[in-house]
RNA sequence: GGUCCCGUGGUGCAGUUUGGAGUGCACGCCGGCCUGUCAAGCCGGAGGUCGCGGGUUCAAAUCCCGUCGGGACCGCCA
């Protein structure tokens, strides 16, 4: 006698041999028909797994195809001898029906869900018809997977006094960051909420209202432009804490990340390393290094100050040796250039090695012999090697070797993919010149926040922040994981009296603060707790965890690159008297809002 | 805003460089045969606005211009 839970007895992936001789009742889609004439054979798909089912009524088996949902009731036998399937987890069992009902027809399907070597298929196709990509193992096991991320994750935070909260998501628009998307208010025409950017100004909130430990998995929008690692929806986990200092969030976010690689069954060595950002745009040229390879940046400014070579005559030369790049041949040789191109560089210089030592390439017979005599040993390059250089501003040479030593290591072969190499980047600079560019000097006087505006200077930076803004150093720490910056957070101003003087060099007047900021500083007067935080990128960590090329993989339903959804062919127009409810042909009176 | 790549039966491709009949491959689909397959097999068949528009030409999937869609990257993304 069966037991059914709903419609079904057992599922199919986790039928045993313990079942033979047992009668089931199962339902599930059809993976694979294979039709014999006198007997079929059903690969029977749930989301626990498949089963094979034998049907020898020729009459009930034909009509059936790919992906009915059916309804089988049956015998667990043991299969014949030398008929078991050993790629199969139940390739030792199968099911002998006795009755077949079909649920669900399915029409012929866009593409096939059983995977074949021979049929790959566009991720445009399959996002249109997610629902039946999900059927897909793979692509549900990511979704899957994402779901035990979050588990982990509030597994580490619950159990360590966290509260979780949902903030709004129909807010107000903030002037900093990125584009914000907005949504017409129906009942104040011409006013329009904002889809929040983060959850930044509401966990401070907070913090304020003295709840300590506060987190969510948080859906976060910006209307910037498309990559592979970027939707215009997204998802953060965010956590921010009272009375810590920066120590105590990275602990906590090492725990997080710890409890998401080891479902993947990679335990990270802690404490997780730490390099100042100051070292990182040194050695590696980037705020996020891969660190699965060795390769570092070297500094030229120095052995070319004197130089006669035009094109070294610049603030900033560095360097950056790709091992054994002398063979490379003169058409890859050009495709660097073009490669520098593409990233706005004039191009990028090279010398190569010679297997004698002897440099050659255009550069070599534009620099002095004393300047080839050592060029190789301060580069740390050897006979065989192509020692690429970038010359500029500090910012954008590095910025350029940067790109190359990545590209180097992938060319190259360099990265060890099975690798996870994790870093925190502390130590940021507080602000950045604004719109700084190759031929506009330092110090047009307008600076901006190279976290947030809410991020606090270091202790050391505090008296001299907004006197000296370009040596001041944020109270910040970003986690980075094999070149991918994954999480970023700070101590953050709790201070009203602070807060304005940040406002101030980013040239935010008082008033302007008070009327985009004022409830954040009006908070700030009544006791605002010292607290800081961190913010998960968690869609890329989903992604990396499941060994996706892109964060589309990890989210249900994604977009495409213009922010298109190929499934509900959002967005779309909406109707006159939709438009006109809303309100969104309003136009507001020239003289308000500035 | 910019650079590059792609768009050909349902799916994935080849064909485009050097213009000559919608040509080919794999999978899928439809029909038939088939009692032990598991990417079942064998036989037969259907299925196309070569993204769209314009131009050049006796002739365009192929060359040119524009446009739309997809992808990668730069800018942007506090």
């Amino acid at each position: 006698m069966t037991t059914a839970v709903g419609l079904r007895t057992h599922r199919a992936g986790e039928l045993t041999e313990a079942s033979i001789g047992g009668e089931v009742i199962l339902c599930g889609w059809v993976a694979k028909r294979r039709d014999h004439g006198g007997v079929a054979f059903i690969d029977l798909r749930d989301a626990s797994g498949v089963v094979q089912v034998v049907i020898h009524d020729e009459a009930v088996a034909h009509p059936l195809r790919s992906e009915f949902c059916l309804r089988i009731i049956g015998t667990v036998t043991r299969r014949p001898e030398g008929n078991d399937n050993p790629n199969l987890a139940t390739g030792t069992i199968e099911v002998e029906a006795t009755t077949v009902e079909v649920l669900s027809e399915s029409a012929v399907l866009p593409f096939p869900i059983e995977e074949h070597e021979t049929t790959p298929v566009s991720d445009e196709v399959r996002y249109r018809y997610r629902y039946l990509d999900l059927r897909r193992a793979e692509s549900a096991a990511a979704i899957r997977l994402r779901s035990r991320v979050n588990q982990a994750a509030r597994e580490v935070l619950l159990g360590d006094g966290f509260v979780e909260v949902e903030t709004p998501t129909l807010t107000r628009s903030t002037p900093e960051g990125a584009r914000d998307f907005v949504v017409p208010a129906r009942l104040q025409p011409g006013s329009w909420y904002a889809l929040p950017q983060s959850p930044q100004l509401f966990k401070q909130l907070l913090m304020v209202s003295g709840l300590e430990r506060y987190f969510q998995i948080a859906r976060c929008y910006r209307d910037e432009d498309f990559r592979a690692d970027r939707q215009p929806e997204f998802t953060q986990l965010d956590v921010e804490m009272s009375f810590v200092v920066e120590d105590d969030v990275i602990a906590l976010g090492e725990r997080i990340v710890s409890a998401a690689w080891s479902l993947i069954g990679h335990e990270i060595p802690l404490p997780i390393p730490r390099i100042t950002y100051a070292e990182a745009m040194r050695r590696y040229g980037s705020d996020k290094p891969d660190l699965r390879f060795d390769l570092e940046l070297v500094d030229c400014t120095g052995y070319f100050a004197a130089t006669e070579f035009g094109v070294f005559q610049a603030p900033h030369v560095g360097a950056v040796v790709m091992p054994g790049g002398a063979s490379q041949t003169r058409k890859v040789l050009d495709s660097w250039q073009d490669w520098a191109k593409a990233r706005g560089a004039r191009g990028l210089a090279y010398v190569l090695v010679g297997d004698d030592g002897e440099l050659k390439g255009p550069v070599a017979k534009n620099i002095s012999d004393e300047e080839r005599a050592g060029l190789a040993a301060h580069c740390g390059a050897h006979p065989g090697d192509c020692i690429f250089f970038g010359a500029g501003t500090e910012r954008s040479a590095k910025a350029l070797l940067g790109a190359a030593r990545l590209e180097i290591a992938k060319r190259g072969g360099l990265i060890d993919e099975d690798a996870w190499a994790f870093t925190w980047v502390v130590d940021a600079p507080l602000f950045e010149p604004a719109g700084e560019t190759d031929d506009v000097a330092v110090g047009s006087g307008a600076w901006t926040a190279v976290h947030h505006a809410f991020t606090s200077p270091k202790p050391e930076s505090s008296d001299t922040f907004d006197t000296e803004p370009a040596s001041a150093l944020a109270y910040a720490y970003d986690i980075v994981c094999n070149g991918n910056e994954i999480g970023g957070g700070s101590i953050r101003i709790h201070r009203r009296d602070v807060q304005e003087r940040v406002f101030a060099v980013m040239g935010l007047s008082p008033e302007e603060a008070e009327e985009k900021f004022g409830f954040l500083l009006e908070a700030f007067k009544y006791g605002a707790p010292p607290h800081g935080g961190i913010a998960f990128g968690w869609d890329r960590i989903c992604a990396l965890l499941s060994g996706a090329s892109s964060i589309r993989e990890v989210i249900a339903f994604p977009k495409t690159g213009g922010g298109f959804d190929p499934l509900t062919s959002a967005p779309a127009p909406i109707t006159d008297a939709q438009r006109k409810e809303a309100g969104v042909d309003f136009v507001p009176d020239p003289a308000s809002p500035a």
